[in-house]
DNA sequence: TATTGTTATACTCTATAACTATA
DNA sequence: TATAGTTATAGAGTATAACAATA
């Protein structure tokens, strides 16, 4: 990518090495999740975000409300209704009214889908670990959860991000969206 | 997600360390993609997989086949027949015979699909530079970079990647599709 | 009034298989 | 026979807005 060069604009000095970190980092990202999204499917048939709801309830204490479960999670809320509506008729989690706000559900896992859990990510983890941390030192591992998480705390503090109702910037003059 | 202990079965001796910088880089990345496909969206009117498929035109000497374009992108071939059609019915690239195998299909940017890459790539640069450089040092890059690359080289070395016809795992025992 | 969650609906995207044409 | 690409089709997933119920 490295002969893109908006800068033959004047308008903004690029660095190269940052925009090959860049696209290095969502393309091994991009692989990595197709192949454990292909894995889940196979023997646990769900699907990633499934995986990471699920792993979400089995971390958790006790029981989490839709909107807790959200969190985190880049999902608009009729969506997290659509797939706890599919884990629920999979039987893998309940859903029923929350003791203290009665505008809330409670959601939690059941034991199926708990012993799901259990049972898919030990193969999980040693996909993890043969496809993402074995070219990786003990030293790069350090390295790299130090780098991303002050990545995330730093993008999870940026924006107003569970602002459902945030405005959108107004398409750029002459940007017609692409579609039938 | 400290609390997921598969290895309480004996099944998997479990690195805390590594499974918190796995979550950590995969909801990172989650977060930053989301964001850059509403700036891409807002501002150029297109998904981040066709921003993918314009900036890897605009980064080669010269037009591309569709096998050519599709590597390196996990689609089937169909779908990267689906999103060349809505970016050449844009008017953003041009499909036309291959001059040297009459197989395949030469595909080009055309002028508007340039100038659309070159309007949009600088705010995309400096989204990038907000979101995911700001809280790194020169050195952080450098060690990102150098990580994410080996990872990268390590999982296209690994499976034979371009097997589109390779055969899946069958499903566990008791592994039922999360489905309606 | 604001918040929680669901529903209806429309749309985007992806995958599979069948098919054509060329190597 | 194998490869390049398209098409048809079906399904999964997502987003929006309208809605009901509670705080």
């Amino acid at each position: 990518m490295s002969e893109i060069r908006p800068d033959a604009d004047g308008v903004q000095p690029l660095d190269p090495a940052q925009l090959n970190t860049y696209f290095v980092l969502l393309e091994s990202v991009s692989l990595l999740q197709y192949q454990l999204e292909q894995q889940l499917r196979a023997d646990g048939g769900i699907s990633y975000v499934q995986f990471e709801l699920l792993a979400r309830l089995a971390d958790a204490p006790g029981p989490l409300t839709m909107t807790q479960l959200a969190d985190g999670v880049v999902y608009s809320r009729s969506g997290l209704t659509y797939q706890a509506g599919l884990l629920e008729k999979a039987g893998l989690i309940t859903r029923s009214p929350a003791p203290d706000d009665d505008r809330a559900t409670a959601v939690a896992l059941t034991d199926e889908g708990f012993a799901l859990i259990r049972r898919i990510l030990p193969g999980h983890i040693q996909l993890v670990r043969h496809l993402l941390f074995d070219p990786l030192s003990d030293n790069d591992l350090q390295d790299l959860g130090s780098i991303m998480t002050r990545v995330r705390d730093h993008m999870r503090a940026q924006p107003p991000r569970s602002a459902a109702a945030r405005k959108r910037r107004a398409p750029a003059p002459g940007a017609a969206p692409v579609k039938d």
